[in-house]
DNA sequence: CTTATAGTTAGCTACATGGCTAACCAATTA
DNA sequence: TAATTGGTTAGCCATGTAGCTAACTATAAG
């Protein structure tokens, strides 16, 4: 488990601006030229031409120039490195989960162990679980 | 398709950067006081808390003092609503894959048939060569 | 009561980011 | 060849971000 390529980073802060995310959002239905991807901004172009270099440097999109037209693609790489990191800390965060009902679910039986015992009267199926560990 | 809500900006900002990433990573196996959190980083400890307060404005912290520690712990539905973004991003793109496959496949059976028909026909300048199909 | 601990507040510097205008290529098109 | 189109470069400005030190508050612990 080595460290996070500083790919995270560049990929990260560049979808942290709704401008680019239009962007992203835009590319994912074709790739398109730059006149085209800026239209729908209030922004001059070479305001605009800065998200674009920002995305191609976080490596989530590319572009080529051919004549005096630039087209940009999507390079979905990026992207699906983006959504593995979720995944893990997802992963991670729902075993938390499970160890943590589980030794809520310990905690549950023992209790009503130690009550059915402070009643001497009742007796009643009393069955010792799996325990996977607490924090 | 409304546009995103603000909160994405602060999420996907404040994961731009690795010493939240690892604040992150470290709440995903449980809750933890400010100090222990910064404990592994060579940070003083004003600076390590603006990274927390950035974590707590972007939603994906939540932190309560009791006496004098202030104990963090994550808050997984901004995690969640980040990794929504993706998967829907994905989705779009990958219909598009299928529909571009579906092109593609269209017009191979376009052109086998052209050459089909092209060679009992004509054979002075028959040009076999892979065309990039484009949309 | 005194001291140590755990954060917090205030205020500073340096650099990054997002926006602009103006001027400048370099391909098309007329 | 001249004009237009599509981008690009350069440079400016305001704001935001990440880090620091120093000094402060408030709760434990001795």
């Amino acid at each position: 488990m080595a460290n996070q390529l500083p790919q995270l980073d560049q990929v990260f802060a560049a979808l942290a601006d709704p401008t680019r995310r239009a962007i992203v959002m835009r590319l994912c239905a074709g790739e398109a030229s730059v006149g085209e991807l800026a239209e729908p901004f209030e922004m001059a172009l070479p305001s605009f031409m800065k998200h674009i270099h920002v995305l191609e440097v976080s490596g989530l999109v590319q572009s080529e120039k051919s004549g005096r037209v630039r087209t940009c693609r999507l390079s979905p790489d990026a992207l699906v490195g983006a959504e593995d990191w979720f995944q893990h800390q997802r992963a991670i965060w729902e075993a938390r989960l499970d160890r943590f009902e589980a030794y809520v679910m310990k905690l549950k039986k023992e209790r009503a162990a130690a009550k059915r015992l402070s009643k001497t009267t009742d007796k009643t199926t009393n069955k010792p679980s799996k325990r996977k560990g607490a924090e």
